[in-house]
DNA sequence: TCAATCCGTATC
DNA sequence: ATACGGATTGAC
């Protein structure tokens, strides 16, 4: 009895080996490897391609990195199985970006490039191209003469020069504006641009400036919230070279544009912009990565500036984009720092809506001069939730120092990461036996201040329900951070009520962070208006709010990084696993020297459950040092997964949150 | 003497 | 991961 035989396949008379990086989970095998094109499939396999291969016996899914004339491979080669699809996906640039940030935060190659890659969607792939057709581009004077070097910058780009800034924009700026006028220069330059915001909502306005600059089918927006269709839909026309202009959220940054010009990253501190999957890249670090491998122009801009902006202009690797003082205070808010006086509020409404007295009093005349007022209160579950009434200790569990909090219907208090009721709580500090609430939701505050304000009307924005924008009539605008409404002609006054609460957080980054949240919301509010913020005036960062002067912060900011070793003064890395585990990958590691190992100590058991056995270890080095610390985790992670150790370790480069 | 099993190694 | 080869073990 005779088998059908499979007809002989025959390789592809002209650059016959594919180099092809294999979609499976193992570090070691984080490499190309070479692949015979059978000459039926000679057009649709190229450089970028996605293919599928049999590997160690199994079909998978893989990217064709380029074809060669031959292979440096000892044994034969297998014929790859056959091309999915006819679209090439990454480019030579894209390939290259992907490498980049995989070998920076010690991840592989196809985890990156599942970030920047869409799904397929085959129908919209065989779809004939929609023809767009280009509108007439409305020419406007360019609002980046109030700024030193923002001509400069511009220039450069118009040039096509690789010009590097962090942007510091000044209050009520119409930063959409900006940054479609650096993509329309970049486009008259014939390149292309990318700009990444934190958010669907800053995602719509750019892309309603965009839209009013260049006119119809010169930019797409791209974020994860598309259909699947409709996102590969918009991601093939960039990679098909049809527009040049994208803005999008974090996973845009690795957009496929043709030749980009300018690569633009607006308020770089919002977490938003890190990746929460392996290897967890961040945004802004994507960009300068791109920015180095491809010269493009790079923009780090936003109200407030990161340490990491800063070290970018310390370096000397990017100039500053600023306004002078006397720009400045024309269009700057009033800042004043109150002290948490509710108890000596005299008047009552104001003591029962929590109100510092200056604050009500700012939101009063503010209201009577026929203006909205915008109230930034902290997201619940954002800090811990009861404290002591006397000295404000945040309550902590008995038994596993978890956050402790008001249940809805409970009398009595309970912690949130175990739930045991915490009966007979006393004071670590003072032994007071009362707790009150430290943070109130924002639909509570909301029905406090109407109270308080009686006839005004109160709208709330926050996690279920953000307001894009507000009218210019007089309202109390209650927004938690990141949500507050743009106001019709700027709000007369803003109160930023969770000061000393956002500053309590335990955490590296508390100042930074409240100090960029506050900037959020008083550059919404008119010049001349009024901010209250509640907290010590004393604190460093509340006095950079009320100067206006978020380049005095970062520098401190950086200062003080560099005195404690911390990111980005230096490079760090935060390995967590079992114990057993992350000993094991520590040992197995050859680090660079010179370094320092911190912990391990226990992770906090968390209301996600994580496992409570695991350990966290962190590992420092000279920033000079960071490429060769990745690498070398690299390194023990390969090591690992080929001798079969199959306790997973997670490596975060950088960690956002150190404590 | 042969099969079942363990371990190490390569995966093109 | 998974597949394979070579060494090792154990039973006839």
């Amino acid at each position: 009895m005779t088998r059908p035989r499979p007809a002989p396949r025959v390789a592809a008379a002209v650059d016959p080996v594919a180099r092809v990086m294999v979609d499976v989970p193992l570090p070691h095998l984080d490499r190309p490897f070479d692949y015979l094109v059978a000459a039926e499939f000679d057009e649709q396999v190229q450089a970028g391609s996605r293919v599928r291969v049999r590997f160690a016996g199994r079909l998978v899914d893989g990217y064709v990195l380029d074809r060669r004339p031959s292979s440096e491979h000892a044994n034969a080669l297998a014929f790859l199985d056959r091309p999915i699809g006819v679209q090439p996906v990454l480019t030579d640039e894209t390939a290259a970006l992907f490498r980049a940030v995989a070998d920076r935060y010690a991840g592989s190659f196809v985890d990156v490039a599942r970030l920047g890659v869409p799904p397929r969607h085959a129908r919209t792939e065989a779809a004939p191209p929609t023809v767009e057709v280009a509108r007439t581009a409305r020419t406007v004077h360019s609002g980046w003469d109030r700024y030193h070097a923002g001509g400069a910058f511009m220039a450069a780009v118009g040039a096509a020069r690789p010009a590097r800034a962090v942007w510091s924009a000044l209050p009520g700026e119409d930063w959409p504006a900006r940054i479609a006028e650096v993509i329309q220069t970049a486009l008259a330059a014939g390149r292309g641009a990318v700009a990444i915001v934190p958010d669907g909502r800053d995602l719509a306005r750019v892309d309603a400036a965009l839209l009013r600059l260049l006119g119809d089918g010169r930019h797409v927006a791209l974020s994860a919230e598309l259909g699947p269709a409709e996102r590969y839909r918009r991601w093939l026309a960039v990679r098909r070279g049809v527009v040049q202009a994208v803005v999008g959220t974090r996973a845009a940054g690795y957009a496929p544009v043709v030749n980009p010009g300018v690569l633009i990253i607006w308020d770089d501190g919002d977490d938003l912009h890190r990746e929460p999957r392996a290897p967890y890249p961040d945004a802004r670090d994507v960009l300068v990565l791109r920015s180095s491998l491809t010269g493009a122009a790079l923009l780090v801009g936003g109200y407030a500036r990161t340490a990491e902006a800063q070290l970018l202009l310390e370096s000397g690797w990017a100039h500053e984009i600023t306004a002078d003082r006397g720009t400045l205070r024309a269009v700057a808010p009033r800042v004043v720092a109150a002290g948490d006086d509710v108890e000596q509020a005299r008047d009552p409404a104001a003591r029962a809506a929590r109100l510092p007295s200056l604050a009500w009093r700012a939101a009063g005349k503010a209201l009577a001069d026929g203006q909205p007022v915008l109230v930034q209160v902290p997201r619940r579950g954002y800090v811990p939730s009861l404290a002591c009434v006397r000295d404000r200790t945040p309550a902590r569990c008995a038994t596993c120092a978890g956050p402790l909090a008001m249940g809805s219907a409970q009398a009595i208090a309970s912690c949130r990461w175990c739930g045991r009721p915490a009966g007979g709580w006393a004071c670590p500090t003072c032994a007071g036996r009362k707790m009150r609430a430290l943070v109130v939701g924002a639909g509570r505050t909301a029905e406090e201040l109407g109270r308080a304000f009686p006839g005004t009307l109160v709208r709330t924005s926050g996690r279920d329900q953000v307001l894009d924008t507000v009218d210019g009539r007089p309202a109390l605008v209650v927004s938690t951070p990141g949500a507050e409404p743009v106001a019709e002609g700027g709000y007369g006054a803003a109160l930023l009520l969770d000061g000393w609460a956002m500053l309590a957080r335990p955490d590296l980054r508390a100042g930074e962070e409240a100090l960029r949240r506050w900037l959020n919301a008083a550059a919404l509010v008119c010049p001349g208006g009024q901010v209250v913020v509640v907290a010590d005036a004393g604190i460093p960062v509340v006095q950079a709010l009320v100067r206006w002067d978020p380049a005095g912060s970062a520098s401190r900011e950086l200062a003080e990084r560099s005195e404690l070793g911390f990111p980005p003064a230096v490079r760090m890395a935060a390995l967590s696993g079992r114990p057993d585990a992350v000993l094991d990958f520590v040992q197995a590691a050859e680090l660079p020297a010179p370094h320092e190992m911190i912990g391990p100590v226990p992770t906090a058991p968390s209301p996600t459950g994580g496992d409570s056995e695991s350990v966290r270890m962190l590992i420092r080095v000279p920033r000079e040092d960071g490429a060769r610390l990745a690498t070398a985790l690299r390194a023990a992670a390969a090591g690992r997964s080929a001798r079969k150790a199959t306790e997973l370790v997670k490596i975060v480069l950088d960690p956002a949150e150190l404590f």
